[in-house]
RNA sequence: GGGCGGGUAGCUCAGCGGGAGAGCAUCGGCCUUACAAGCCGAGGGUCACAGGUUCAAAUCCUGUUCCGCCUACCA
């Protein structure tokens, strides 16, 4: 009958489309922005159009599914805004690639053509990624699916832009920025990636201008001295004080350079003295400022030495620093060169070496805008979770520079700031204007320039909802109840957040920013395409299906920690997906008349291990609760598992298939209750974890509340617990595993049945087994139990091992099969197990100390303790006694 | 330079003040009709090292060491 009902191993394929569509299509996803009490947003961390679904994405995506379907199941009316980003830099990339296949480069089509290109892309090939997150079954309201330049999300950028070029936090300038010679734009401080690279400190001699003296200069970037204009010392360095105000002179170009003084200098640094290169260098461009030094730009925008580098004109940064080198040393001006580690600022694009370079660029002033998002998380508006996170976030905005948000690529949301001819004033709206205001002019340049990328992501959670209108859904779900993303973007991205929520909306983005781990190999090395051990999930999903794979994510996600995926454990969660859809085959043939979702208050004299049952359940529903609001993924996780297999199938569904037969429908109905109820209960506390073998099981239950995506979710119910039913049960248990055990060890079949010959210490165990008998028996495959009370004078019989439960004897008697020999041994080896502990359990307790200052409760725990070890180890005396007596015999 | 996280069973990791745990791997026995992707058992760890606090430390504090990451204007 099973075998008809459903297949022997769980096959995740067709189960998981079918109710993805069912889903989906019967708008089980969909939030009501209407509906304004009990409300739980979350709007994803965009992925970009470029993306495909790597591991990051999946624990990401499966995290925040996690808590939608929990909250959604719990009555919540919940938002899942899903969308995507335009990825600046990266899409332009793709599209220039595609381009140079054909020979073509962005230029040839001009902007225009190019943009309308990109569009083509993005219509055609990009977004595959959201179909990835279908498939890993993220239950997001598609209907509200956004992109960041969507004409809304544009109309907020441009909105906001204003706003702040109005308030003047945001301005233009010629800056030193970082500056990417490959992409062809500035970058923000963020967007370098900073590696350590093996180079050389070049030590070169500026003569003293009138003097046979000179002063060593030690540099990582010899070529850059075309550009020096000053030569800085620290003011208390006493060495070189007598050359402060003084010239020195630029080898090879024969510049005067001024010798000016400054803090910023370190005396311990190289030879303590400094060249200072205002257009090349960050700390010189500064030192520009504060001494009012002349800059002089050697470079252009490829990075290649342009006219003011004398003869090393049109040479490539690194051919001019092998140049400059040689010619140093021939002229003798080269004094000596060090091997020294240098950071080597990469764009986190392409790559390439970045080169600080002054440019014309627009900049947000963060510093006002940090402070309120500063304050948001001290108080408490907005918690970081796990808290050592906010220590960072912290430091970063008390360090926070000025955003360099222009970048010139033509992707992107161009700066809503126009230049008019007539009168070269600055124009700066959210509608494209027409004439100039300041006079009247007509012809109006758009700048060229786009937003950095990070500036529409920052708006996402209130762009998304419709602002700057005040919509439903704003009302409804702003502020959002959680952000999951990972630390990686923790500044580039959520700070960012917090400053645009606070400063437009008046009110925090989040209430809470869950921050998970990176996904790693099994070995803890980064994921990366040039390492080869990338896993892609679309793969795993194939193998191992969808449920399977977000398990092992949940499992895994413990706070604070990388997670190490290993396919081994992927396999495990495998197994675990088959293990209930077994159970499942075997429960459902019972449960065809029976509603899981019925009340069981309607039965009574339930048994003990039925009582047991859903006491544990309900310990499982509590712990679950508290695991999942706590944000710790793995141990709801654990729980999960622990109770499903190994007291569920273990025990649960074992003992039932005594009762389940039996001939008294009171019984066999009672029991067929519990077995469907848990089942039930089960299939809801995993669904949030496991959406598609959930569902289908629940489906085959008869009513009940379906779909159970649509909840309830279990609720735990205190009258269940009992810890006395849990203290009998444990003791069974206890028998049963002795049992088992000892037969084990004596090599006896497992399909062999055994007389068993059981002494009690109490009454209250002697009643236990009566009244359980049928299970002891069927669990423990006993053919005759010989029950007795334990008295002083009780023996076991001649040739039979021994095992204690609480006090009580446990023997079988395997007539001629026992090796004294070995069995003396056995006893031996664990009475000196349990003597050790012992010895330590009554130290403790000797200890007058402990017994003072201990709590109470340890106190007790201990002394329960000695109590069952002596009763062990007594018995097990006893039984070795018994042993030695006979092999004398 | 500053900061953060981590070193627990062969591997991957939980635990983070009161009896050292899980999964996988290993060993032994089982096709006990839900499940061999399974069942029943077993073995395996001075919890990186050294001090300290405590009646009690894998767990808290200090230091050392090794690994990983973030950050920074020593050119």
């Amino acid at each position: 009958m099973t075998q008809d009902l459903l297949p022997k191993t769980y096959g995740p394929a067709e189960i998981e489309s079918k109710w993805y569509d069912f889903w989906n299509s019967n708008g089980h996803f969909v939030a009501d922005e209407n509906k304004t009490n009990r409300q739980y947003s979350i709007v994803i961390p965009p992925p970009n159009v470029t993306g495909s679904l790597h591991m990051g994405h999946a624990l990401n995506n499966t995290l925040q599914d996690i808590l939608i379907r929990y909250h959604r199941m719990s009555g919540y009316n919940t938002l899942w805004m899903p969308g995507m980003d335009h990825a600046g830099i990266a899409t332009q990339n793709v599209v220039e690639r595609q381009l140079a296949e054909e020979g073509l480069t962005r230029q040839d089509l001009g902007r225009q053509q190019f943009v309308d290109r990109v569009w083509e892309w993005k219509e055609h090939s990009g977004g595959v990624i959201i179909n990835q997150l279908k498939r890993l079954g993220c239950s997001c309201d598609w209907d509200r699916e956004r992109f960041t330049m969507d004409k809304g999300l544009s109309n907020a950028v441009r909105e906001v832009f204003v706003r702040l070029y109005d308030e003047g936090l945001i301005y233009k300038g010629d800056y030193i920025v970082n500056w990417c010679p490959r992409c062809h734009t500035a970058l923000s401080d963020l967007e370098v990636e900073h590696h350590e690279t093996e180079g050389a400190l070049w030590h070169i001699r500026y003569a003293i201008e009138n003097s046979d003296e000179y002063l060593v200069i030690a540099t990582t970037r010899p070529e850059t001295m075309l550009g020096d204009t000053a030569v800085a010392v620290n003011p208390a360095d006493s060495r070189y004080a007598k050359h402060v105000g003084k010239y020195a002179i630029l080898p090879l170009v024969g510049r005067k350079l001024r010798i000016i003084a400054d803090p910023i200098v370190a005396m311990d640094f190289g030879t303590g003295a400094l060249k200072v290169t205002p257009s090349h260098d960050f700390t010189d461009f500064e030192l520009s400022i504060r001494h009012d030094l002349e800059r002089v730009t050697i470079m252009d925008s490829d990075a290649r030495i342009n006219e003011r580098g004398i003869h090393f004109y049109g040479m490539d940064r690194y051919e001019c620093r092998d140049r400059v080198v040689s010619e140093l040393k021939e002229k003798g001006f080269l004094e000596k060169i060090t091997p020294y580690k240098v950071s080597l600022g990469k764009c986190y694009r392409c790559k390439d070496v970045v080169e600080p370079l002054i440019s014309k660029q627009w900049f947000v002033r963060v510093a006002p805008l940090a402070e309120a998002a500063l304050e948001a998380v001290k108080d408490g508006r907005t918690r970081i979770i796990p808290g050592h996170w906010t220590k960072t976030y912290y430091e970063w905005m008390n360090n926070i520079r000025d955003w360099c948000i222009s970048r010139q690529i033509w992707w992107g949301h161009r700066i809503p700031a126009w230049k008019c001819e007539e009168c070269q004033r600055l124009v700066v709206a959210v509608e494209t204007p027409v004439q100039c205001p300041h006079c009247g002019g007509n012809k109006l340049d758009q700048e060229t320039d786009v937003l950095d990328t990070w500036f529409s992501s920052a708006l996402w959670p209130f762009s998304t909802m419709g602002w700057p209108n005040q919509t439903p859904l704003l009302k409804t779900f702003y502020p959002t109840s959680c952000l999951v993303t990972g630390f990686d973007i923790l500044f580039f991205w959520v700070a960012r957040m917090m400053m645009m929520g606070l400063k437009f909306m008046g009110d925090v983005p989040f209430k809470d920013v869950y921050i998970h781990a990176l996904v790693r190999d099994e070995h803890g090395k980064k994921m990366s395409k040039s390492l080869g051990n990338v896993i892609d999930p679309l793969m795993i999903m194939d193998k191992y299906g969808t449920d399977a794979f977000r398990f092992t994510l949940a499992a895994l996600a413990a706070q604070g920690r990388d997670i190490r995926l290993s396919e081994n454990r992927i396999e495990g969660y495998r197994n675990f997906m088959n293990k209930l859809w077994n159970a499942a085959r075997f429960t459902l043939p019972y449960c065809e008349n029976v509603d899981s979702g019925m009340n069981l208050k309607d039965f009574s004299d339930f048994t003990l291990p039925e009582r047991w049952i859903l006491s544990r359940l309900n310990r499982t529903i509590d712990a679950v609760h508290n695991a999942i609001e706590a944000y710790s993924f793995n141990d709801a996780a654990q729980t999960l598992y622990e109770f499903s297999w190994h007291e569920f199938c273990d025990w649960g569904i074992e003992i039932s298939k005594i009762s389940l037969g039996d001939s008294n429908p009171e019984v066999s109905g009672r029991s067929t209750a519990v077995l469907a109820h848990t089942l039930d209960s089960l299939l809801r506390l995993l669904h949030p974890f496991i959406p598609f073998i959930t569902e289908e099981i629940a489906s085959k239950l008869k009513s009940g509340a379906r779909p159970i995506i649509r909840g309830p979710y279990p609720v735990t119910d205190n009258s269940w617990i009992d810890e006395k039913t849990e203290h009998d049960m444990q003791f069974l248990m206890g028998v049963i595993t002795a049992i088992r055990n000892l037969r084990a060890e004596m090599n006896v079949a497992p399909g062999k049945t055994l007389p068993v010959i059981l002494a009690c210490a109490s009454p209250d165990q002697t009643d236990l087994i009566r009244m359980n008998l049928p299970m002891v028996l069927n669990l423990a495959r006993i053919s005759n139990l010989d029950m007795s009370d334990l008295t002083p004078d009780f023996s076991p019989p001649q040739d039979s091992v021994t095992a204690i439960v609480s006090g009580a004897r446990v023997c079988i008697s395997l007539h001629g099969t026992v090796d004294p020999d070995a069995e003396i041994a056995r006893l031996q080896k664990e009475i000196n197990k349990l003597t050790i502990e012992l010895e330590s359990v009554e130290k403790k307790l000797g200890n007058q100390s402990f017994l003072s200052k201990a709590k109470p409760e340890a106190i007790e725990k201990q002394q329960g303790r000695q109590a069952e070890l002596s009763l062990k180890l007594e018995g097990l005396g006893e039984a070795l006694e018994k042993m030695r007596a006979m092999k004398k015999t």
